[in-house]
DNA sequence: GATGAATGAGACTTCATTCAT
DNA sequence: GATGAATGAAGTCTCATTCAT
């Protein structure tokens, strides 16, 4: 019962949460969810911090939607790539795609590796479900390209998402960025040693 | 927030910082930094908040000090392995003692994971320092058990880091938790596909 | 927070403003100003929220404007009693009206009870002047009827209006809702105490 | 992990719940609960905010903690006089008691009116509690004094109370303070009309 | 060595109000 | 007439840190 509310001119209709996504990407990935306060988001973002509150109800909610939407890009993608008839360009194809993910979105690889499977994260279970739906996707993949016993062969589809994930977010950070190749290959080394293991 | 607590000092544990270690190392791992107050920690320790800036001056040098503790141990049995003159043994040991490590302390694993990388951590170059150490004595070993290129290499042993950490601590918190062996062949099948690909 | 909104004009509801004073009537009277938003009026009302400020320019005078049609309605019936020529049998007519006023519209009740004489409320002022309009009423009924000094009276017409004011509410609120007897014959014991004062 | 803390010497270790015991009883009955910030209560006894929460844990439970203070202090009182064996001074002596509180604690008047019965109010069970031992006090003294039927005794117990609540706390704020007497007079009128109900 | 009452900066959140449509 | 996205002041609360004892 106070404010006048005069100043900046309010930004178009829905750029809002557009231009808070985009700020909360940078942001987040670089300092952590909480050395990031929702003043400096709207800040960076060109909104007011109500807007914030307006939009997504909550830093958390904001949070999580800002996973929600990194987490269906990626996993779209993968799909894609996983229908491909041949196992091992399939298995390529996702892992060179996942590394120009984190490429384009750094952030979204820290915020994952840092908030995965803390057991009382707030969005734990949102990232439980999307960690499972890609390491299903890797076992899919897998199985119908290397011979392996079932047990191994979960284990090794999260020991390369794992492997993927931390070695994308350091090449990512990295100046100037290492070329892609070797990266995948050294991930790939995974299933060439299940073949191997599949053989022997 | 001065982050001194450089050179892992092995800690002479009074009564009050051993009861500090073990409540923080609970606490910590379970909700993140962040989600843990001073407060809380003395709390679950039995002393007052005071001793542990008594015993610490600072929260922040607390955590360092407990990352410091758990950094000391592992880097000290994964050193007398790594001297093991099989390669390929070594490393098998080594991975095996990585996943007995976080067993006992599956907390580090989650600060570990949390805090490493993250560009602007207090503890990022306390971290780093610690991953050099460990991911060092990684190539050292496969430098000497398979024939691949210098980048290829380091590459690898990252990612074999990064699969250890985040598949033992997966592990770790699956009840009841699975027999390790599978673990250990997932991040060895690295290895192998590396032999592969330098024999192809 | 201008607290315009006196003389109590009958206001021309509109179908918004109709539903808006339902609204507030409901929640208003049962969490309290502070605890009830105009977001939460008008969504309850089923309109915007910006209609809220059309129609009243601000939450306190929308307030004030509902007090305003309650006070009105209420001094209404207590006037037209009042006239009544027996003078016991007019409070009694004017105490059954207000508990059937407080019956139909509990909300008010705790409104004017919660906002009236805090010192510095908005609505002080409006209160006040409707309260003095009743306890008037009271007062000149009572002068006619009881013979006593003067300050007694004026104590007594304000003792009447407290406990119908608090009795009637807490009637309103019992369910089964009490008979109504019984609580006429309490506030109207004050009157024939005083006649036997008179008389002693 | 910012703070440096300089500046005004800390408040004698005791005194900080007496001092904003006391900053609160004016502030808040002046302006009402929602009307006054716990900055401007935490300033008023001269203490810092931080100070507020660490002695009561939230406003509201502070509020909670004033409200029993001063209910024990009234209800002592009240308890005292009923056990006098003439009911009808044993009820002008609680009167009394109940004028001279309000008169020491103004703002209690004004805090018990505003949120009594309110249907959601945090306090609304504390305050019932309250309410229903004083009313059942009174009951008990009118039972011994007049020859009435219970319910009636019920309601006219209610009546009582509101009428004191309500006339005193008008009385407080008057200036000059009015005499007692008459007040008294008024309140005891019921129990006079009682009797001259009982006799008829 | 240890304590715990006190601090104050700063976090998240609410909400009355405005205004372009 | 009516809407609802946007605002920003102000509120409640947290918590790392200090210091007299």
């Amino acid at each position: 019962m106070t404010g006048e509310a005069v100043g900046r001119p309010r930004v178009r209709a829905t750029d809002s949460k557009e231009r808070l996504f985009a700020a909360s990407m940078t942001l987040l990935g670089h300092r952590g969810i909480n050395a990031v306060s929702v003043d400096e988001i709207a800040r960076a973002a060109g909104v007011s911090k109500g807007t914030v509150y307006y939009n997504f109800g909550s830093k958390d909610s904001m949070i999580g939607a800002l996973l929600a939407f990194g987490a269906d890009i990626l996993l779209e993608e993968l799909e894609q790539y996983a229908e491909q008839s041949d196992g091992l360009q399939a298995l390529e194809a996702m892992v060179v795609s996942a590394f120009r993910f984190v490429e384009r979105y750094p952030s979204y690889a820290q915020l994952w590796i840092s908030e995965q499977q803390r057991s009382e994260s707030l969005w734990g279970e949102q990232l439980s479900d999307f960690r499972e739906q890609i390491t299903a996707l890797i076992r899919q993949v897998l199985r119908r390209t290397v011979q392996v016993p079932e047990p191994l062969l979960q284990v090794a589809a999260s020991a390369m998402f794992g492997a993927t994930l931390l070695t994308a977010r350091e090449r990512a950070v990295t100046t100037p960025m290492p070329r892609l190749e070797v990266y995948v290959q050294a991930v790939l080394a995974t299933v060439h040693g299940l073949e191997r293991a599949a053989a022997g």
